[in-house]
RNA sequence: GCCCUCAUCGUCCAGCGGUCCAGGACAUCGGCCUUUCACGCCGGUGACCGGGGUUCGAAUCCCCGUGAGGGCGCCA
């Protein structure tokens, strides 16, 4: 049962390529705004740019928001009362409100081709004009021996004059006569333009809030003139601001940090993606900032989305991740990372399984130093690769000889548990006569090989007696 | 060029007329913890773009300037 005043926002990309963070963030502000509100969800795809939209593309934006645990209520793939969900599926739809518009005096056909549109509007510029069309100056080339023999371009015949609306962000926004001129709704190759096609859907899939990018602050314009001219009630709109690089530049391909899927392939959490995504732009009432999504809904609210525009800051979102990563329950953790355990080839993916509550104590050791799942590999691959060469030069016989003297205690030790190697180094250390960091470091590089890793108590227990005798034997 | 928007620490935000010599987070710097690297904890440095108003009182309201972003496509 959906009452009139239920909300319903819509996710609206292109299938142009990857999604990108601005495009996740938006998506997240939408889905957040309609759980808090009890409302729908909907994804809707903007197929209308021939050129460049694939269905592939397409698959990949929903396997990006799903993996973000944003589950739409209706779209192409799932369906829902007012599809089809993608405009290249709609084609009756915008044809049947043009008709209307033409009928009604708003909308009319030109008999051009864009090179001679194009063409028109150099000339206005060079001759001191602004680029703005009229019917008169387009209907030009509504020849005879062009009618008929053509596909038009159906063009909408804009009403000069002062348009304005409530932002629910920025407050009222005043757009002044004199702005724009007539612009195009279907283009010659029968499919709509964005900004048509997209007050058509709106209204059609009952759309009461408008959450979008601000790159779309001025084509309100032109979309509140179509609304009027057909009398349709235009939704609310809420223009969030845009995610800038480090350069101060609006965020692109060009960045190349934008990539959600890219992220993911890093080993990125999808809970510090959005919980870094939510902040940008928008703060928690009590000024947290670490909150999981049931959260974000509960406390989720436009009022607070900030005005001004947001740099990207790469190095906070990876901090985040990294908390993520230590605070997630290990196993979880773990688990995300076998792909990169068994692509570095440590493990075969059955071995992996099968010794997966070992795995998880490696993992363990070693997440606290990581931010990105991908850092995994090289972090633990002395628990399967021996170290090759250990030189000990730097320290004396008296530390090799006390870790030999260790490595007969430890033979002796039954339960090789923390508990166990713990009383076994205390009390091998109560007597022995070494400096203990470097009986400590010394252990430790000829274990791992390294001078830096995991408590060096953990890395025994995880390797287990066996091998740590073994690495011990080259003494 | 025209139109729209934005303006608090290096970055993201808080602040919605007095409680602000401006608060939090990331980054940075110092210290502590520690057998290493980290993690963690404690502390420091660091900002209201400029100028006019309004007001007893402005980071907060208004105007101008400046800077930044976006739009002016048969892209979205």
């Amino acid at each position: 049962m959906i009452h009139l005043d239920d909300v319903r926002v819509r996710f609206a990309p292109s299938p142009t390529g990857y999604l990108h963070v601005g495009g996740a963030r938006t998506a997240l502000f939408n889905f957040l705004f309609a759980r808090n509100k009890g409302g729908r969800f909907i994804l809707r795809i903007e197929d209308t740019d021939l050129e460049r939209s694939t269905r592939e593309h397409e698959r990949r934006l929903m396997d990006s928001l799903r993996w973000l645990k944003m589950e739409w209520d209706e779209g192409p793939d799932v369906g829902g009362d007012y599809g089809p969900y993608r405009q290249s599926e709609r084609l009756d739809i915008y044809n049947d409100v043009v008709r209307k518009l033409m009928e009604l005096g708003k909308a009319y056909e030109v008999y051009a081709t864009p090179e001679e549109i194009e063409k028109l509007r150099e000339d206005l510029i060079r001759s001191g004009n602004l680029p703005r069309y009229n019917r008169d100056m387009l209907t030009k080339f509504n020849t005879p021996d062009r009618i008929g023999r053509m596909r038009p371009a159906i063009f909408f015949e804009f009403e000069d004059k002062e348009y304005e609306f409530d932002d629910l962000i920025r407050g009222k926004i005043t757009f002044r006569k004199g702005a724009i001129g007539d612009f195009v709704l279907m283009r010659s190759n029968g499919l709509p333009t964005y900004n048509f096609a997209c007050v058509v859907d709106d209204h059609f899939m009952k759309i009461t809030h408008v959450i979008r990018g601000d790159d779309h602050l001025s084509n309100t314009l032109r979309q509140l003139a179509i609304y009027e001219a057909l009398g349709w009630n235009p939704p609310k709109f809420a223009h969030v601001s845009t995610i800038l690089g480090s350069d101060g530049k609006k965020l692109s391909k060009r960045h190349n940090v934008s990539s959600i899927e890219g992220y993911r392939d890093r080993g990125y959490m999808p809970e510090a993606m959005i919980n870094y995504l939510v902040l940008l732009g928008w703060s928690h009432p009590e000024g947290k900032e670490i909150m999981d999504l049931d959260e974000m809904i509960e406390k989720f609210s436009l009022d607070r989305i900030s005005a001004n525009p947001a740099m990207y800051d790469e190095g906070k979102l990876k901090w985040m991740n990294g908390y993520y990563i230590r605070n997630l329950d290990p196993r979880t953790i773990t688990e995300r990372a076998k792909k990169f355990i068994v692509k570095a080839g440590y493990l075969r993916e059955e071995e992996f399984d099968e010794k997966f509550e070992w795995v998880v104590k490696v993992v363990e050791s070693v997440r606290n130093g990581v931010n990105e799942l991908s850092e995994i590999p090289s972090k633990i691959d002395f628990y399967f690769i021996p170290p090759k060469m250990v030189d000990l030069s730097d320290y004396g016989e008296d530390v090799l000889s006390s870790l030999r003297g260790f490595r007969e205690e430890l033979k002796k030790v039954m339960e090789w548990n923390e508990e166990g190697i713990r009383t076994a180094f205390k009390e091998y250390l109560k007597k022995a006569k070494v400096k203990r960091r470097d009986f400590y470091m010394a252990l430790r590089l000829i274990l791992t090989g390294r001078t830096e890793g995991p408590e060096l108590l953990t890395v025994l227990e995880v390797l287990g007696k066996d091998e740590v005798l073994r690495r011990m034997s080259l003494l």
